[in-house]
DNA sequence: CGCCGGATTGATCAGTTTCAAGGCATGTGG
DNA sequence: CCACATGCCTTGAAACTGATCAATCCGGCG
């Protein structure tokens, strides 16, 4: 893991420094990938393919640019649970451990910034404003999965879908539009539910007028209300 | 509920740090609450008192000293689910945030040593150790939760059961006999089934031999594998 | 002894999955 | 430019898992 090979490069206490508190964990990352010592750079998957396995050392942290990741588990005979999807701006892939606990694929093709971990690690080990920042983005992960647990284990499917939408809508939305990068089954394995029942549940929610569709994976919201109000 | 009568009992600062690094969270926070400007204390819940609830400002983080702990979320129609059980030595209620995001509630008469989130924030801010132990232990946290989620979405009655008893086996068996501390309906929140749904599971796991009960909450488990392999 | 909360068991119900067919959009090659 | 293949989505019908409703049962305790 942590090997006696890093030059703690002595980063200097400049205006970079302190990391802001009280600000999304995506900033913490911006205020730290941007600090001396750490090393930045780019890459980019196609649509499908994976950026690293379930169990494979966790040397890198990423955050996505453009395009869309999802995170997942399996289970021995195929079946999936999609964690979180991340979405540009996003971190992901930061794990304490050495290794990942999820496997991350691109949904479609998708450009990412990544950072060493064990420079990440180096900078939380000589400033505590870094380390707080490790903290904070991995107890934002923690607050999502504590939502998603409530909604995987007791909501009915049209409140799942509800929440999905809004949830999407809220991290996504820009031009009033929401384009869903994800396919239907993709919804399936984040909500708990097969493909078919997902398409059932945004049909009765169009038939109800709650939203219109320009295509498949184009929507717009037209009750935030009264989904927000079947979201349980 | 907890007044200002909490004493604090100045721990001298020995040779507790360095935080020892890889070792399980719980040590973390041992290592951690002895040391020196952090005050730790006792307190104790009866049965069903609530410790703390969703949304109140996170004052204190937790250790269950004996008994046994639930921490939930609520729908507003009372659906309710568990996200995890807090044994003997577990670590609870260490948001990062101001506010808890779940309730906590004494599954039993419960003690648990506390201390203030503010010393905790103050020993991470000086010192990398402690503040990469917060970190730690909220991974730890996640990492049950990424788990849990993949049971709560995909996993049958019957393998969440069988998960469930070879998690609290491995949790709380000491004398080859385990001593659930929970009620079938705190099972069923947990699992996101209905208590009859977990009764009937562990009956037809009694009928198959797989485990014996000496009472409906002492359980011996006679073939861990074959429960592990249904565990999916 | 009888009460009471928790657990078990049975019967029926409902929501979601499964299986199946068809539609629609996109892109490719003739 | 059209024909067709392909992937994704929608819709329908049947099957099934787990929920709901209801009736004991059991064990601990006043």
């Amino acid at each position: 893991m942590l090997t006696q090979t890093i030059t703690a490069p002595a980063v200097p206490t400049t205006t970079v420094f302190p990391v802001p508190q009280g600000v999304p964990a995506v900033d913490q990352f911006n205020a730290i990938a941007t600090c001396a010592g750490v090393i930045a750079s780019e890459f980019s998957y196609r649509k499908d393919e994976e950026i690293y396995g379930e169990g494979e050392p966790s040397e890198y942290v990423y955050q996505v640019i453009r395009g869309a990741v999802r995170t997942y588990k399996l289970l021995n005979d195929g079946r999936r649970q999609i964690g979180a999807f991340h979405l540009p701006g996003d971190v992901f892939g930061l794990d304490a451990g050495s290794t990942h606990r999820l496997t991350a694929e691109a949904i479609a093709d998708t450009t990412v910034r990544l950072v060493k971990r064990r420079s990440l690690e180096a900078a939380a080990g000589s400033n505590v404003q870094v380390a707080r920042s490790l903290w904070i983005m991995t107890a934002s992960d923690l607050r999502h999965a504590e939502d998603h647990m409530l909604l995987l284990g007791r909501k009915t499917a049209m409140e799942k879908v509800a929440t999905f939408l809004l949830e999407m809508d809220r991290r996504l939305t820009r031009t009033g539009m929401m384009a869903l990068p994800m396919c239907r089954r993709d919804i399936g394995d984040y909500l708990g539910l097969t493909l078919e029942t997902v398409s059932r549940a945004l049909s009765q929610l169009s038939d109800q007028g709650l939203l219109v569709f320009s295509s498949a994976r184009q929507i717009v919201l037209r009750n935030r209300q009264r989904l927000a109000d079947m979201d349980a």
